[in-house]
DNA sequence: TTTAAAGATGACAGCGCTGTCATTAGGTGT
DNA sequence: ACACCTAATGACAGCGCTGTCATCTTTAAA
């Protein structure tokens, strides 16, 4: 049978509070009588009992990461980074996927995080951005982390990330412009996520910084999809101006439009341009490859999950949680679908 | 606070005990007592305490995932699946990603399972194909499903699910053979999988029955990558008798033997026919779109898991387990780039 | 009607840990 | 020497459940 508190209290001849103690780094432990018990520990090779631990501090250490993302790539990255994080501080991760535009998203969470009895919840985009979610978790006293897309802090008591899409799509739009590009598309994903209008904004910004005027019909309006970006190559390529460049707001659109420049026999770049989002591994397997913006995703995760995990220890025990928000800009990637010579 | 059972049983007016007959469905309950207590459960918004429940009964309800495997949305779906059958069961879910060639992944493992209390492991290729890994699991008396490439069934105490590789890939090679193709390359993938083996017999046999002689200068030896894929086509497409056709063993691979095609102005599927395995989503997203072999993965994943926690259930109560193996062929996908008109 | 067997329910210990509070040991100052 | 404080440790209840076994109730057979 595996080794219990009581049969390493008894190798080291101290109580099992002691033991406990030694367990929980509560640090008022003398150091020989430490010694003694962490020997015991890696001789028995005890481990904790999660579910006793957690029955007896009525506190779980599992914690939740919901999302209703269509990037595989993304999710994976995420979900490693969070379990680093987990790993090395006890905890354990609950995968929820979900369906952000059903219409009870916001009770299916909270129902969730009561059965399944999660400390916390990971939220990235678009769930992070949903007033109606974030108000039933509040009203319910759940405690969650954000990841978000925005380029200013705020105040709040519970933690976030943020990632500033903003900035990042001002210079994937600037290096459009610096190709020689004045007539640039941009290709909209869901307007449900905050991302979207970040992107657009950054891309306005540039066009306005260089005195290019900004031409709505040049905005189409999408999904973050291969086929938004297909039939968006149709509408655009089929204008009486057509655009010479095109920003899609993610790598899916842009490799859709791709797709779609080819079917007409469009050259790419040089009868097109096309800038992608999010730098996915098939970013780099097109033909040819796509420019894009990259982001640390696995080091938001981390960023984001130690950040909870901190509250909740605050939360634990009362004391001041300081909410230092990191900010990530994802960072302009150049490749041949926008640049001939490289 | 959160109702107990103590408080669900005072309500209805039974014991505790009885309350807990009737949360596991023990059936022992009397049609009225079951209704009464229902209806407490009811009202109190009663969800049993995971961790109690764990501790007194001495098993925990968390299942593992182990994966080694770089294709992203084939994880995800995995997971989706694995999730579906776990919530129907009150199983959670742990995601343990992981590098097979690691020299004491097996120890690992072990550790793993035993640190987070595992009640089982899902094990998908490479994984589940590695003896040594299995070996270690066997004798730490580790429940675990396996899914593996294979096509017949053996006798196992512990459940598994087979996918037949060798069928599919016959199946694709015929397609091309049936296109008028008897250069035929095979790229292959990481020897450790045995999908890569099976892969490659499935392409002999169905030239065998074609008559077509199996050509060794024709198999190249590769990783499940883009990479591999971009780097085959170079060496295939300058080989004096170059090959009409090429069947790649995963979409990747595929998907890089196109780029590869294309950077030497190679015409897909005129001048050369490609074929992947896999399904991915990006095999719909190259230009032209691959054929493929689809799996039903989310369908092998619910299947792998319920066989687990059927065992588990058989293992605790120390009841008989029938070992019922379902086998899975994936399914032709024909595309443009092996036929042109379509 | 009596009696045994089966069915339904309850009492209670105990799973392995943590929190609380009591106790003991080891200084410090007078 | 004493009281006095702090640091280190231990005793013990109890977290919310399940398993075991005892008890009570019903049903069917004699």
């Amino acid at each position: 049978m595996a080794a219990t508190i009581k049969s390493v209290a008894e190798l080291a001849g101290v109580s099992i509070k002691t033991v406990s103690r030694v367990v929980n780094k509560e640090g008022t432990v003398k150091p020989d009588t430490l010694k003694r018990v962490e020997q015991a520990i890696a001789e028995l090779k005890y481990t904790p009992n999660k579910a006793a631990r957690d029955l007896a501090s009525n506190a779980t250490s599992v914690l939740g990461y919901v999302y209703d993302n269509p990037n595989a790539y993304y999710i994976i990255d995420m979900q490693k980074g969070i379990l680093d994080v987990c790993r090395k501080n006890n905890f354990e991760l609950l995968i929820h996927p979900c369906d952000a535009s059903s219409e009870n998203i916001a009770q299916e969470l909270v129902d969730m995080v009561d059965s399944a009895q999660l400390a916390g919840l990971v939220l990235s985009p678009p769930l992070s951005e949903m007033p109606d979610v974030l108000h039933h978790l509040n009203e319910k006293n759940i405690s969650y982390v954000r990841i978000l897309s925005g380029d200013s802090e705020f105040s709040s008591t519970l933690p976030y990330v943020l990632v500033n899409d903003f900035k990042a799509a001002f210079h994937i739009t600037e290096h459009l412009i610096a190709q020689g590009h004045k007539h640039i598309a941009f290709i909209a994903g869901e307007v449900i996520h905050k991302s979207t209008t970040e992107r657009l904004n950054g891309y306005k910004a540039a066009l306005k910084k260089a005195s290019i005027l900004f031409d709505e019909s040049l905005i189409i309006e999408g999904t973050y999809s291969f086929e938004t970006g297909v039939k968006s190559a149709d509408v655009l390529l089929s204008m009486p101006s057509r655009p010479t460049a095109v920003f899609a707001c993610n790598d899916e659109i842009a490799a859709g439009t791709l797709f779609g420049a080819r079917m007409k026999g469009i050259d790419v770049p040089n009868d097109l341009a096309i800038a992608g989002f999010e730098d996915s591994p098939f970013s780099r397997q097109t033909f040819p490859p796509l420019t894009t913006a990259s982001q640390p995703t696995n080091e938001i995760a981390q960023s984001a999950t130690s950040s909870l995990i901190q509250y909740l220890r605050a939360k634990k025990t009362k004391s001041q949680f300081d909410n230092l928000t990191q900010t990530f800009i994802p960072q302009l990637v150049v490749r041949r679908s926008t640049k001939v010579s490289l």
